[in-house]
DNA sequence: AAAAATTAGGAATAGGTTTTCCTTAGGCGA
DNA sequence: TCGCCTAAGGAAAACCTATTCCTAATTTTT
């Protein structure tokens, strides 16, 4: 912990080390204005030696910018915030903008007192990012500051949001498993009231209807645990003991399924698929087998969300509603196709 | 995605809209100097209407202080450091500091550029955090502010750094098992090159002592995953097959040791009791049965961090060496004491 | 009633940088 | 030799706020 608090250099002594005025030592430094070559290196050579970082309070009082974003998490940078986090802070960083990061715990309280502190500080963007279940509350209308929700989904029309695919995310698993020939296909997911669960429910739905088949029954809506994975296969294996392969909503519920269906006898992949979703490496590789699983490429939507953020600062014209990002398969064992 | 840009009023024009000097708008919005009730009052419903905040640069170029601090880490925001990072947030945000993020993928390159950027924005301070294994090199000697590790340590003796007390967690499941009457215990744990292993086996092994019994075996190093876990428990099972109790050196070790020992017929916590490392819920929560396992208290390890680091901040003598936080045990299932 | 003390508020300065506008000196052509 | 142009660099304004120092007006004291 070093805490020497050594002065830094301001301008004023780098001039005054090159013998010349304040004006002209800026102008060596950024390379504007008429100078003599021999002045221009003088300048540069004092400020080398003396450390001088210009002053960005300074630099953003005159031009009236900060190069500063906020990020407004809910769910405390969890599992699903972080990656697009880092999105953001990738595409962010390139262009020189840092990021104040703010976690509001899910309370209403703490976002709104984050967005005043953000707003404060006259950041020039916000990036929402949280949990999904349903389409969350505006973080504020009228902000004078652009906004984009990431990873999860204002209720508003009017803010714009940058959410996965969950609908295609379904659709590309069904027709992965219907590609290495499984048709009698069930699904295990999470709760209905999350939008994302529906959706891929209904991707899945669609997609097998497309291929002239049907889910074997129901969608099974739970938990989003392993717990109900594992209650949840049981219930399938009950009404379906024929079933090929298991669809499920997340990879801890895969997991959870792949467990019973060992337990119960079944082999996988050779007598039942199982299909994950998210991704989780932890969960995905510590199943047996590793999980074929569906990446909703989180660092991509916060990628798409800090450009468009970029985007607006920079005056474009304001976006709005939902922007989906396709979400891609990963093969695992899982899925392998039965050799026989 | 709001974007008006809607014009942020001044002090200026606070003042002219209540027909007083900026110098007494500022002394009426901050309670200073002597001045008429009315002319007070006048002055603060003239900046609620025009929604006057004062620009933090100006302030900060006032006062010569930024009131921000740089949260630096090395593990993308990982599993160990996010909770750090909270903590460190908390204590931070309660004093009114904003906190800039970056994410240097263990980059040294990166690493540097963003210490870089971080001095030339003036944050007040810079937290380090990271992955552990062996204490990372300093992040620099001689900064121009205190700098604070948390859940890393660094090499440098001069710099101060916030650590879990791992033998403290070593020695902690030890004297638990001990007290649910297991004494034939086994250490399955990660790489040896990690610091935290070493440590959590030393605990173990020297409460083991203390207690005038020893370790089943030599500690078994090997990786942080499942997949060890599994062989972990194996290899162990083959040379002690009476052994009562495991202390694993995480959750996922603890995990695969929990399934390796289903699948060999032990029952857990009858037969044999396991102890895992991390309080990694869902981890922990999927494990059949529920773990028993060691809380790192990441998030007190950041808040201390951050505690510290406002201390340097305030003017303290600089802290240095390491300081150590106690570990909880956190009891479930799979040490429960058999009833017979 | 005059002097002193208090009150209310204004003017000016500082903080660090960038930019615009000026000044000075030298070079060139007529 | 005079006028004009260019090169090189200085002076000052601007950004916004907080604070210190003043001034003018009012009240209190003697």
């Amino acid at each position: 912990m070093s805490s020497e608090q050594a002065h830094v250099a301001t301008i004023r002594e780098v001039a005054a080390a090159a013998g010349v005025s304040i004006g002209t030592a800026s102008k060596a430094l950024n390379g504007r204005g008429k100078l003599r070559e021999e002045t221009r290196a003088r300048v540069t050579a004092a400020a080398e030696r003396l450390g001088f970082r210009p002053n960005p309070l300074a630099q953003g009082l005159l031009q009236g910018r900060t190069y500063t974003v906020g990020l407004v998490t809910g769910d405390s940078f969890g599992r699903f915030s972080i990656p697009v986090m880092l999105g953001a802070e990738d595409a962010l960083g390139a262009g020189q903008i840092s990021v104040f990061m703010c976690d509001t715990r899910d309370d209403p309280i703490r976002e709104q007192h984050y967005v005043e502190r953000l707003l404060a500080r006259r950041v020039e963007g916000i990036i929402v990012t949280g949990r999904r279940t349903e389409p969350r509350p505006s973080i504020g209308a009228d902000l004078p500051v652009p906004v984009v929700y990431a990873m999860t989904q204002s209720a508003s029309d009017d803010d714009f949001s940058v959410i996965p695919d969950d609908r295609g995310g379904g659709a590309l698993a069904a027709r992965h498993l219907l590609a290495t020939g499984r048709t009698r296909i069930g699904h295990v997911t999470g709760p209905e009231r999350f939008e994302a669960a529906r959706r891929r429910a209904e991707g899945l739905t669609d997609a097998l209807a497309e291929a002239g088949t049907g889910l074997a029954g129901e969608p099974l809506f739970g938990e989003w645990t392993e717990e109900w994975g594992r209650q949840g296969a049981d219930i399938l294996l009950r009404a379906h003991p024929d079933v090929e392969a298991v669809f499920c909503g997340s990879d801890q519920i895969a997991r959870g399924v792949s467990e019973t269906l060992r337990e119960r006898g079944r082999r996988i992949p050779d007598d039942v698929a199982v299909v994950g979703f998210d991704n989780w490496e932890p969960m995905v590789e510590g199943s047996r087998p590793p999980l074929t699983t569906v990446d909703m490429n989180l660092g991509e939507i916060g990628r798409i969300a800090a450009e468009h953020l970029l985007e607006a600062i920079g005056g474009a014209p304001r976006a709005r509603g939902v922007l989906t990002v396709p979400c891609s398969l990963v093969l695992r064992e899982s899925t392998r196709v039965n050799p026989a």
